[in-house]
RNA sequence: CGGGAUGUAGCGCAGUUUGGUUAGCGCGCGUGCCUUGGGAGCACGAGGACGGGGGUUCAAGUCCCCCCAUCCCGACCA
């Protein structure tokens, strides 16, 4: 028989008091709750319930990947350092990759992702075209040793993740591998029971061009997204990667250049300000310091500098503004005063910045501003780019509408690799006529982890967590309100007998607890439903009720099963 | 990594400013009685040596130094 199903016998250990640590809805309430417990900062234990429910999107996952066609496989934790060093990632990856020797001073680390693996592995056992296209997936743990874990779930240095990497013999089939991964993760994500929405997305450290992520919308989300407001434009991305349409309006009338004195004038606003013209006239210089050097990023003065862009077009691995001691020796004068003219560092100039006809910007002397400066003849603009940071109400890049902005948890990224890693670690097939070619790669991550902390953000209220059938760590409770008494315990046990014979997930809550604990409890563990057994036991009648609406009915014993079957099968629930 | 804060019983906190009996409170936990439709009540009880180390002092939870851990705010990622 299956293992007993009942509380008195389970870990559940509820807290009545939030540990102080906890900040964000879903980890207050799976710590309080009894899924979790803390080992280390970002490292966490699931305990039973947490397990279950994890298990749960693990299965949904996965079904979602064998229908799209993929292998399940399981690749080690442990990876040597070779292979990193072969694609290079050894030294770009960073400190966020957790290392560690063997016994023989050998280097190893802790896979964060598995690229290199499979792509060893594939290189070494795929020869020929007609064993492509090929998806391969695993799910299981990842280590990455994030500068700021927090947020309990939502951000660990332990997680668990499902990788899929998609093997194609060239970029049409890499693009029928990422459509179908692209609709797999829409299932799933609608499946668990998540508000999401995919947005296009910068491609980071993983590399390659064009990528999505699933965002969980959420206050909680460290993400920001903007989308058009336009369903049939549908334009959405994150802030890190959105553009927008480049305002072409022309800002003052050329003049000479001129030094003006703005003793202790330095932000964008406060030159405005004090020279009496509106912000988008001032041009900020902002100075970054990169491994190779520093580098000068040109805005207007009412945008901000968006630095993933702008890392992605100079290249660089580390960027970050430059310290006052770098600024000041690199201008001559104090954070405030930067300005491109005379300054000897690179400049990327924001295209928007062209049509600043009068500009003003600083003088790289304390105290001092020139305006009615013209780019191209009071400074050079050899290096335009894109790098401006878009914020809500700008327009739309395709339609012009002003965009909309909302925060999401990154749930699940897609990624059109290319043959990045396939040259790298030399994993080539042969075509139809016998020509050596790269493997075109994909990957497709999921934190399922994380998907579980962003369902309670979407699900949940005062009392505790509302659990969408789906990923419930169990369908049904079963409450009686006293045990001790015979006639509760009796109809109890068997309308949990019942339920359980008919293959319902159902929980029995025999402990020996005042009825105002077992409510709490049920409340804030989150069942999806509760069958109360107490006052009309007698008469053969207990109380059904739902977690997510309150709603709650009086049944008679024979009708429990049909009630509780249409319910878990998502038809009309009525009191019939 | 920079900035801020915290560390006293399983959880939540007081005590530290102004060193001085035996370190407290609530919840939880154990036993008994009582109670049983929204975290009951009474009684008895167990549990900490104050994050760690060093120092000052007749005396340190309290003052000083170093270290560690955790949390929050900024730059990265599933």
């Amino acid at each position: 028989m299956d293992q007993a199903l009942r509380l008195s016998t389970w870990l559940v250990p509820t807290l009545r008091e939030v540990p102080a640590e906890a900040e964000v809805a879903s980890h207050r309430l799976l710590l309080r709750a009894g899924f979790i417990r803390k080992v280390a900062a970002g490292i966490y234990t699931l305990l039973p319930l947490g397990k279950r429910v994890c298990s749960k999107i693990e299965n949904i996952v996965r079904e979602e990947m064998n229908r799209a066609g993929g292998q399940e496989i399981l690749m080690p934790i442990l990876q040597p350092a070779e292979l990193w060093h072969r694609s290079g990632r050894w030294e770009v990856y960073g400190p966020e990759l957790f290392r560690l020797k063997d016994r023989h001073g050998r280097d190893f680390c802790l896979g964060p992702t598995h690229e290199e693996m499979i792509t060893a592995l594939v290189a070494a056992e795929v020869r020929s075209y007609k064993q492509l296209p090929l998806l391969l997936y695993q799910i299981g743990n990842k280590y990455r040793d994030e500068r700021r874990p927090r947020f309990g779930l939502l951000r660990g240095r332990e997680f668990i993740m499902k990788d899929l990497y998609s093997f194609d013999r060239d970029w049409a089939g890499l693009e029928e591998s990422y459509r179908k991964m692209y609709e797999a993760y829409t299932r799933i994500f609608t499946r668990v029971g998540l508000n999401f929405r995919a947005v296009e997305a910068d491609t980071g450290a993983i590399g390659g061009s064009v990528s999505h992520e699933f965002m969980a919308l959420a206050e909680a989300g460290e993400a920001v997204v903007v989308y058009c407001p336009d369903t049939t434009c549908g334009y959405a991305a994150n802030v890190e990667k959105a553009e927008s349409l480049s305002s072409l309006e022309e800002i003052g009338e050329e003049g000479p250049i001129e030094l003006v004195v703005t003793p202790g004038v330095r932000s964008a606003e406060e030159v405005a300000a004090f020279l009496g013209l509106p912000v988008k006239q001032i041009i900020k210089t902002l100075i970054y310091r990169t491994e190779k050097g520093l580098v000068a990023a040109l805005v207007r003065g009412d945008r901000e500098v968006n630095e993933v862009k702008l890392q992605n077009h100079l290249g660089v691995l580390e960027l970050e503004l430059a310290g006052e001691d770098l600024v000041e020796e690199a201008t001559g004068a104090p954070p405030g005063f930067a300005g491109p003219i005379g300054l000897s560092l690179p400049l990327v100039v924001d295209r928007e910045v062209l049509h600043v006809k009068a500009g003003a910007v600083g003088a790289n002397r304390p105290d001092a501003h020139y305006i009615n400066v013209l780019p191209g003849r009071d400074f050079p603009v050899q290096d335009v780019a894109d790098i401006r940071q878009v914020s809500e109400g700008d327009p739309c890049p395709r339609c012009g509408r002003p965009l909309l902005s909302v925060r999401g948890i990154e749930v699940g990224q897609i990624f059109q690799l290319g043959d990045k890693y396939s040259r790298a670690l030399n994993a080539y097939y042969l075509d139809e006529r016998g020509e050596k070619r790269p493997i075109i790669m994909g990957c497709y991550g999921i934190g399922i982890t994380r998907t579980m902390a962003a369902v309670v953000e979407q699900h949940h209220d005062e009392e505790g967590i509302i659990w969408p059938v789906a990923v419930a760590p169990f369908q049904v409770l079963v409450l009686p309100v006293n045990y001790e008494e015979a006639p509760q315990r009796e109809l109890a046990e068997e309308i949990y007998n019942l339920l359980r014979e008919k293959g319902i997930e159902v929980l029995l809550d025999d402990r020996e607890e005042r009825p105002g604990v077992k409510f709490k409890d049920a409340d804030l563990v989150g069942y999806p439903l509760r069958i109360t057994v107490g006052r009309h036991a007698a008469e053969g009648k207990v109380e059904l009720k739902l977690r997510r609406t309150g709603e709650n009915w009086l049944v008679s014993k024979g009708e429990v099963l049909e009630k509780v079957t249409a319910f878990l099968e998502g038809k009309e629930f009525c009191t019939g």
